[in-house]
DNA sequence: GTCTATAATTTGATAGAC
DNA sequence: GTCTATCAAATTATAGAC
C-alpha cells in the first residue's frame, strides 16, 4: 500500500462516516491531495472496491484497538468498546464507517456489503465471548444497537452528550434507571 | 396534497429507507409511475424541499401512531415505540428514515436537517414524560439508540433477529441480563 | 398537470502518452 | 504513477408548449 493509496483511503473514509458511499467521488478525492481523478483508478480500478478496501481497512483497525484485556470485566469490554465509538463522534462529529454502510446497505454493492457484515459478526463474537453469562449474545447485540444509535441520535442533535445519555446504562451493573 | 404528489412522496420515502438521500432521483421517481421527471418538479420544485416533505410527513405519521393510552406503564410505552420501529425492518427490511437521514447528516441540505432533528427532539421529549422518574430522559435516549442501532444490526445481518436480539432487554423492568 | 427539449454539471470509467 | 482527453450516463433544474 502506497502513501497515495493510503491517504486515498483515509479522505474516502471520512467522507462516508460523513455522507454514505454515494457521498464521495474519485474527482473530490483526487483535487483534495492534488492528483486527477485517472491517477485514483490507478490505486482502486472501481469506487466498489475502493470502499470495501475502506471498510476492511476500518474493521482491521477497529480490532486493533479492542484487543482483550488480562482480568477485565463484562463492563471493562463495554467500556472499550464505548469509548472508541465515543472517539469517533467527538473527534469529527461523524458515524462510525460500518454503522453508517449497515443504514445504507440498500445502496451498496455486495462487495461493500459483506465486509460490513463480516465486521458486524466479529463484533458481536468478540463482545459475546469477553461478556459472557447466560444472555452474553443478546447483551452484545444490545451494546452494538445502543452504540451505533448512539452515534445518530448525536448527530442528530448536534450533539455528543445524546450519545452520552443514550450510552450512560450500558457500563453499569443495572441497566435501568 | 394531490394523489400523485403521494404517491411521489412514497416512493422517495422508499428509496431513502433503503439508501439515503443520494439514494433516489427525480427521473427514478417519475419513471416508476409513468411521468417524467420535470413532472414530479411541478409537485416538488427541489430535491430537498421534497425530502424535508417527506421527513415531515414521516414524523406526523409516526407521533399519531405512538399516542397515550390511559394507565400505561413506562414499559408499555417502550413497547408501542419498539413495536413501530420493528414494524419498518419486518414490512420491507428497510431502515427508519430519520435514523439514516440521522446517520447521513452530513450530506443532507440544512432544509431536511431540520426537519430530523426536530423529529428526535420530539421522539425524547414524548418518551421522556411517559416513561417519567428521575433518570426519564436519559433511559429516553438509551431506547431511541437501541432501537435504530437495532435497525442497522438486522440490515448489516440480513435478518430480524438481530433487531429482537437488540433491543429484547428494553422492556423488562431490570435491563441487564 | 404533463409533456418535449435542453442546459449545466457531475459521475465512474477507459485509452494511451509520458 | 500521473497526466490529457474523452466517453456514456446520470443528475437537478428550467423554459415553454399543450
Amino acid at each position: 500500500m502506497t502513501e497515495t493509496a493510503d491517504r486515498l483511503l483515509d479522505l474516502a473514509e471520512a467522507r462516508m462516516r460523513d455522507a454514505g458511499y454515494k457521498g464521495f467521488s474519485f474527482r473530490e478525492l483526487a483535487a483534495e491531495i492534488g492528483i486527477k481523478s485517472a491517477s485514483v483508478h490507478h490505486h482502486f480500478p472501481t469506487k466498489a472496491g475502493m470502499a470495501a478496501a475502506v471498510a476492511r481497512r476500518y474493521g482491521e483497525r477497529f480490532f486493533d484497538l479492542v484487543g482483550r484485556r488480562p482480568g477485565e470485566t463484562a463492563d471493562d469490554v463495554i467500556a472499550i468498546y464505548r469509548s472508541i465509538f465515543r472517539g469517533e463522534i467527538e473527534r469529527d462529529g461523524r458515524m462510525c464507517l460500518n454503522g453508517m454502510l449497515g443504514a445504507e446497505a440498500g445502496a451498496l454493492p455486495a462487495e461493500v456489503l459483506e465486509e460490513i457484515e463480516i465486521y458486524f459478526r466479529r463484533c458481536i463474537d468478540d463482545l459475546s465471548s469477553r461478556i459472557g453469562g447466560p444472555n452474553a449474545a443478546e447483551r452484545a447485540f444490545h451494546v452494538m444497537a445502543a452504540l451505533e444509535g448512539g452515534l445518530i441520535l448525536a448527530r442528530a442533535y448536534g450533539d455528543i452528550s445524546a450519545f452520552d445519555n443514550a450510552t450512560a446504562s450500558l457500563t453499569t451493573s443495572t441497566l435501568a434507571a
